[in-house]
RNA sequence: GGCGUCAUAGCCAAGCGGUAAGGCAAGGGUCUGCAAAACCCUGACUCCCCGGUUCAAAUCCGGGUGGCGCCUCCA
């Protein structure tokens, strides 16, 4: 098992702390607005690296927190008149939700900020004893970036460049402009808890470390997030994390790509964001899901016209032909949870790839030609062609796709493609059927024309005719 | 300015030293009254440019150019 890592900046052969046990955590999402494209995507392969690594023989305890107080959301909350923390908690309610409808399962561990901040002031406390930290007069404290030798290991910059293009803000009271807030006074009318140092609330960067210690003591195996994570977020756990325990916090730091539109990165600042739950509402999860992972995690994917009508598209293909299967060997046959039997090389061949860095790319261009075969099989009427169907499923459920009834796939997408068809264009299609029945040629073809121009299109089969929506 | 990352056919994209996967689109064919669907066939003398290393480079090294990201919040 290869995972690039970060750190080295090369892929690594893979080996937990402990024998056959994977410690992983993952920086889930500051809950200052909906889920967009961009977190579902992370959320996913993450979910992906965690089942992958479980089907290797590990026993994977995956934490992913919820960031639920900040900047962002106390801003929300005053925009909206509604309290942070509640804010904060019908945010997380509204994620998990759409969440759930893309399909990602839950990790192992959910941990959430506001429910850390003992574990928090306990970190803080012990940095400042320990001298990497310091309180200042106006109740903030922050993290002293000169005390830790290693400081930009992960992002490759040295403290004397960050000093280039650090911004300082009205009010703090840094020591050195690079320093970082491990504590935030409370301003007026601000969510707070009480501290050593008055009242407050975490920064960022501590929250994640100090969670971490909590849920895995000092040091893990995998600590993943986005790429626009690195720095500074990863680094100052870094810097928080080892200047604590004088052990390496992480031993393998996972970045995944960022969604990008027209692009550039969606993000916050520009709002831009693509809405996960709009995405959902016109493509069904998998098509969501095999459109993101046909390029690897550590990519940037920018989101053209027509990625996702295309990967709705192959799907649509890939469950017709199960369809057909089923048809023709019946339907327990192809079910993932059949027994035994299969094609251990369908899976066999998913695990090489995967096995180097999460290749999900290769693994789903497999499956053209998995389904090319089996389609040739079922016209010959090999019935392996079933066992083949049921490998498919049974090893790709781990990449989110091939989890629905084949029937009940096709018959979402077309619903959702199709809408409804205004009675004009079936009074034409129907007419156009009769002067086809009477070999009327001419007339046909006129009132395909008609229903063209209206933005249908009819589509004949031996035994009837269907209209779909341009 | 510093740091990082990417650059492969019209488009998406794999490839990580051994002579260019896969998909979309396009073209041709079979089928069809015509279409559609399905199936078959066709595509990069070459991997941004210039040097170098090597028997061998898209792949390694050096130097350019361009895109993007981070250095404010961000997955």
């Amino acid at each position: 098992m290869k995972i690039y890592n970060t750190l080295t900046r090369a892929k690594e052969e893979f080996k937990p702390l402990e024998d056959g046990k994977v410690k992983m955590y993952a920086c889930g999402i500051t809950v200052s607005g909906e889920a967009h494209i961009g977190h579902g995507y992370q959320a996913l392969i993450y979910d992906i690296m965690r089942k992958f690594l479980e089907k290797q023989g590990y026993a994977v305890t995956y934490a992913r927190n919820y960031t639920d107080v900040d900047d962002k959301i106390i801003a929300k909350s005053r925009e909206t008149g509604i309290p942070a923390d509640k804010y904060a908690a019908d945010m997380i309610e509204n994620i998990d939700r759409i969440m759930a409808r893309f399909d990602v399962d839950e990790p192992t561990v959910w941990l959430k900020a506001t429910e850390n901040i003992g574990n928090i002031i306990d970190f803080i406390e012990k940095l400042i004893a320990s001298g990497h930290a310091y309180p200042a007069d106006n109740g903030d404290v922050y993290f002293d970036v000169t005390s830790f030798r290693r400081y930009g290991c992960l992002s490759n910059r040295s403290v004397e460049d960050m000093l280039d293009g650090v911004r300082v803000e009205n009010g703090e009271q840094k020591r050195n402009p690079a320093d970082f807030a491990l504590w935030k006074a409370a301003k007026e009318g601000e969510i707070s808890w009480k501290s050593p140092w008055g009242e407050g609330r975490p920064g960022w960067h501590i929250e994640c470390s100090a969670m971490n210690r909590a849920a895995f003591g000092e040091q893990i195996d995998i600590h993943g997030g986005g790429r626009d994570l690195i720095f500074p977020h990863h680094e100052n756990e870094i810097a928080q994390t080892e200047s604590l325990t004088g052990k390496q916090f992480a031993r393998f730091w996972t970045h995944n790509g960022l969604i990008k539109v027209n692009g550039q990165k969606m993000s916050k600042s520009l709002n831009n964001s693509l809405l996960l739950n709009d995405l959902l509402d016109k493509y069904s999860n998998e098509a969501v899901k095999f459109a993101l992972l046909q390029t690897n995690y550590r990519n940037d994917i920018n989101i053209t016209d027509g990625i996702f009508d295309e990967a709705e598209k192959h799907m649509t293909g890939f469950y017709t032909v199960i369809k057909k299967v089923e048809g023709e060997f019946g339907k327990a046959a192809c079910s993932a949870d059949s027994g035994s039997g299969g094609n251990p090389e369908i899976d066999s061949r998913f695990n090489a790839v995967m096995s180097d860095d999460f290749n999900t790319a290769l693994a789903l261009s497999d499956l053209f030609g998995i389904f090319k075969n089996i389609s040739r099989k079922t016209a010959a009427g090999d019935k392996t062609a079933a066992d083949d169907v049921r490998q498919v499923r049974a090893t790709y459920s781990l990449l989110g796709l091939f989890k629905k009834d084949a029937a009940e796939y096709l018959a979402e997408t077309a619903a959702r493609r199709g809408g409804e068809i205004p009675e004009r264009v079936k009074e034409l299609a129907a007419a156009r059927w009769n002067a086809k029945a009477a070999r009327n040629w001419a007339e046909a073809d006129a009132l395909r024309a008609e229903i063209d121009a209206l933005g249908y299109a009819v589509k004949d089969s031996k035994d009837g005719y269907t209209i779909t929506e341009k």
